[in-house]
DNA sequence: TTATATGTAACCTATATTGTTACATATGGC
DNA sequence: GCCATATGTAACAATATAGGTTACATATAA
């Protein structure tokens, strides 16, 4: 939701108001306003509140990436631990967290280095053409 | 968790039932079993019932990678689409999925090249090591 | 024959997501 | 100044998912 949010002020390129955009993700305003709202945190749209208020983006659509648009809806762990205690009694269940750890962090590198490499203008474009 | 008990299976190199594995786990015998049902299924072990009943790798350690292990227990989907039906007034609205569709595959790709990277005797090494 | 393992249904609880209502606050246009 | 209309956000409901637990049918070595 937050990258059609992104997509759809990337290809108006003008204000557009919570409304609108629910109206076109076939949702609630708030909704919209609640992810709007983490995206405006992580710098990547300004707000206007108001008669004439709205969303549009901070940066020029080619400068923002949908890792920028995943990192501001997500805390970007891919993996958790298991969430219980380790068994002091098991020398493997005490290791497993240092041993996952940097399986973990090189998956979400992985994962990160590809949504880098897709733009906001990327998509603008593939809604154009298609 | 479904990691930490390959590992274990891969580490001890013996057929170990799902008390033992729910100990390690610090949790119980039958969140065991229902993973390790998910891990037969997808061929990466065999379990027996009975008496001297337990699972055990299918293969081995080195010819298991941790996108198997990922395949076994989760879809494999790592984004979701709108819920919501498009609306049908706005043009957007009614191309996001087809736009998304490729990043994601891109996405979901990335992770597996990673994690095929990974295999079970790699996590055994780290553990005996650190 | 029996002790002990897996397989799985049923249920409970905790948490996360989405949708909704309500309302305080901000602000352009009259 | 007034007001229509926008955002910001709290509060709550509905739903889905994950993990934990109990219970019990079935399998199998000793």
């Amino acid at each position: 939701m937050a990258t059609h949010i992104m997509t759809a002020l990337a290809a108006k390129q003008e204000k557009l108001n919570s409304s609108y955009l629910a109206s076109s993700l076939n949702t609630n305003p708030v909704v919209v306003r609640r992810i709007l709202s983490e995206l405006q945190k992580a710098g990547l749209l300004h707000t206007e509140a108001g008669r004439t208020g709205g969303a549009r983006l901070a940066k020029k659509a080619a400068a923002i990436s949908l890792y920028d648009v995943y990192a501001a809806v997500d805390d970007g762990q891919l993996f958790a631990y298991n969430p219980n205690d380790p068994n002091k009694k098991c020398a493997l269940s005490c290791k497993m967290r240092s041993v996952l750890e940097p399986v973990f962090d090189a998956a979400n590198e992985a994962l990160a280095t590809q949504l880098k490499k897709v733009k906001l203008s990327d998509l603008v474009e593939e809604a154009n053409t298609a």
